[in-house]
Formats: C-alpha cells, structure tokens, sequence
DNA sequence: CGCCCATCTTGACCGTCGGTCCAGTTTATT
DNA sequence: AATAAACTGGACCGACGGTCAAGATGGGCG
C-alpha cells in the first residue's frame, strides 16, 4: 500500500470508496453478479479506476480479503495466547481454527468471489496457453495462492508439524483450509452456521494431532 | 440419457463426438480455456448442437463426470469388498478415498472444469438476483451438487455415521471431499501427486474414526 | 500565489464468453 | 413416399473483464 512514492489525496479516497462498495455489493448479490461496472457504478467511479487502482477483479478481491484478514494476521503473530506464541500447538490450532471459521463465516461472499476471481482468464494468455498446451503454470507463483492463505496455510501446516512431525503437515493444511472454498461449506456458511463448521474442524484436528499411529 | 424417448442414431453419434472431444481438449488445455464453441468445433458440430445436448457448460462437464465416476459407483455399490459391501466401515472408507483420489488424479482438468462452470452465471438469472438480493437459493438443489459428488458425499458420510454415530459425519465429509476442488490440491494434483493425496486422505479419515474422544 | 507535470480519471472500445433462436436438414415411422 | 418429430448450425445477443488515450486534478516548488 506504501511502497514507493505516496498515494494522492482523491486516489486513496477513490480507493476506499472502493473498497466499501465491493463489501456491501458482496453482501447483498451473489458473487458473479458482482461485476467490475457495477462496483465501479456503485463506488461513484469510472470503470477504469477500479482497474487502474487493482489492476484485475482478482486484485480487487484479495486486497479486501488482506483488510479482512489483517486482525487475525496480527492477532496470531503478535497476540496472547492461546491464538498467538506460547501455547501448545494443539490449542493453538484450536483457537486459529475456530477464528478462521468465524472470519470465512462473516465473509463467506468474499471467499466465494475470491475463488469466482481466481479462475477468471486473462485475454492475453489466451494465445500462448493455446499454444503451450498441458496445465504447466505460467509463472512459478500460482493464481489464487494470495499472501492470506499463504499466511493461513504456513501456520496451520506449522502448527501441525511441531506436534506431529512425520505427517505431511503442508498437506494436511491444504486440505483442512481447502474445505473453506468448497461449495457445500460456503453454503452452509450462509446458514450461519459457522460455530457448527469450527466445531467439525476441531474434530478433525483434534483426531489428526491425537494418536501417533491408530493401526 | 435414456428417459422417455430414444435418441436419434445421428444425435447420439454427435454426444459421443462432444464428450469425447471434451475430454480431449481439458487434457490438453486449461478448463477456462476449454470454451463451449472450441468444444464445438473440435467435435465437428455446430454450437448449438452442444448446447441443445448439454443444455449448459455445466450439464456437458457433469455428464462427462458421471461418465468417469460410473465404474467406481458401480464397484461400490455391487463390488466386492473392500470397495463394494461386507467389509468394515473403516476399511471402506479407506479403500474408497483411495479410488477417489486415484479417480480424481486421473481427472483434474475435469475436475477443475466442474468447479469453474458451477460458478458461471446464467444471463437470465440476472435480473431477479439483483432484485431479491442476499444469497437464497434459486432452487432448492444447488448448482454444483452434481449427482457424482452427491453419491460420494451420501457415501462418505454413511460410512463415518456406521462408526462414529455422534459426530457431524455430513459436514465431516463435506469436509474431506471438498478438499478435492481445492486449487492447491488440484496444482498436487497436476503433479502427478495423487498417491500423496490418497495417503493424507486416510490419515485424516483413519483419526477421526480412532478414539472416540480424546479429550 | 500560480505554474506545471506526474498522477489520476474516464468511458468508449475490444475480443470473448455462455447462451438463444429458428430456418433448414435429417431421421424414423407408417 | 410422405410426414411429423428430432436434430443441426451459425448468426446473434447481452454482459463480462480488461485496455487505452485523452482530458482533469492535485500538490510541491519557485
């Protein structure tokens, strides 16, 4: 956000109003019909000025998930415990589980946009990648992979390799988060019922960080 | 596909041509770059054509998918054990993650076409989306249940409840399953990973049928 | 204060997409 | 052979994400 020279005066005021129009447009439609015209409608702005502050719909949605996901950040690096340093791993995971599921739970139009967004084409690929052929990524950094999962995952799957390091921890980690993009839970999600999801994901880490070997 | 009247002998010759030509090209391309009209033309049929077969991008990936996952239904349903009946639930639900996982490696362009298409638009909902606003469902079958994903989730759970009556076994498996459209899974995926993928699947499952409480 | 240029804004424009439509063709039945 | 139903294909539609060049604006500096 600072990097650089500074931001003028109207940009970061455009950019908040922004901002603020993506959340509430999210909150009220489903993600596909949130479009770009309609955001920049909404925020009082030309087209063009949503693109040029966030330069894809793909940057607009994972700018607002950083703010979203920035208490939490700060709250597990620097916090008490048990969601910061100094508890057990086990609760640690406990406690980071069940902020994430109330975070994805008031989020869950974001989410849903951020995976709508991750999948999204660019025009100019459209050639080369025709050419190419075969899934080989284009550059080594993968679409969605946006720095707050990246944030989410590196802790999950640390947390899991202090207490059980013979697992595939990185894995394990996918698969516990990736289950917050999947369709069924967001749409368990808009039920509100988010303390049932933590609830589930407890179990499942709880099992996964008990017994060394149940065979 | 076979509900009411007969197909016509060229029709069912242009289905087949479409199904197979589909799969051919998310072989070869990524899913959002496997558009309806190259499917067409690959096929050597009008657009059209497609879309009065398929009715959506969504009915064309879903009958593809149900193509797939035929044999293992199948296998699971009248197969021999430890797939099909007889055996204990855990050493199903073993045996069954496997298969999905090895299924789904064998897979994940359609895969990851599946989840792309759920999340596509249709132009006519538009107008009454924007009116009744918030995120209720059209109707009450929801876009990306897929009959496949619904047989393996009825499955998955089944088999957790047979065991582990006290726990959440529909979300549980929601859980464990959704993992499988999860961009960083399907990227392991896309590696050639897939045994990887199964090994954690059973961890997880294997745990969560362990103790009842480890607490 | 007023100048000036980097920064920002804008909306018309582009190519593509999923999906529709219907005039024309093909098939199966009698 | 005739006919009704099923099927076909491609022009067409509205909307989308994204681009761009020309004009507006803000703010640091003389």
């Amino acid at each position: 956000m600072a990097e650089g020279r500074r931001e003028r005066a109207d940009a970061a005021r455009n950019r908040q109003a922004i901002l603020r129009a993506t959340e509430e447009l999210l909150a009220q439609y489903r993600p596909e019909q949130v479009s770009m015209e309609r955001v920049a409608a909404a925020a009082g702005v030309g087209k063009g000025t949503v693109f040029h502050r966030f330069g894809s719909r793909l940057g607009l949605m994972v700018a607002l998930m950083q703010e979203r996901a920035y208490a939490l950040d700060e709250a597990v690096t620097n916090g008490p415990p048990p969601l910061g340093p100094g508890a057990p791993p086990e609760e640690r995971l406990m406690a980071f589980l069940d902020a994430v599921a109330e975070l994805v739970g008031r989020n869950k139009g974001l989410l849903a946009a951020l995976g709508h967004a991750a999948t999204a084409s660019r025009p100019e690929w459209r050639e080369q990648g025709a050419q190419a052929g075969q899934v080989e990524d284009c550059a080594q950094g993968s679409p969605d992979d946006h720095p707050v999962y990246r944030f989410w995952h590196g802790h999950t799957s640390t947390l899991i390799a202090e207490r059980r390091p013979e697992l595939d921890a990185e894995l394990l980690a996918h698969i516990l988060l990736g289950s917050l993009q999947s369709e069924p839970v967001l749409r368990l999600l808009e039920r509100g019922e988010s303390a049932r999801l933590a609830a589930s994901l407890r179990v499942m880490a709880a099992a996964m960080l008990a017994a060394p070997a149940p065979s």
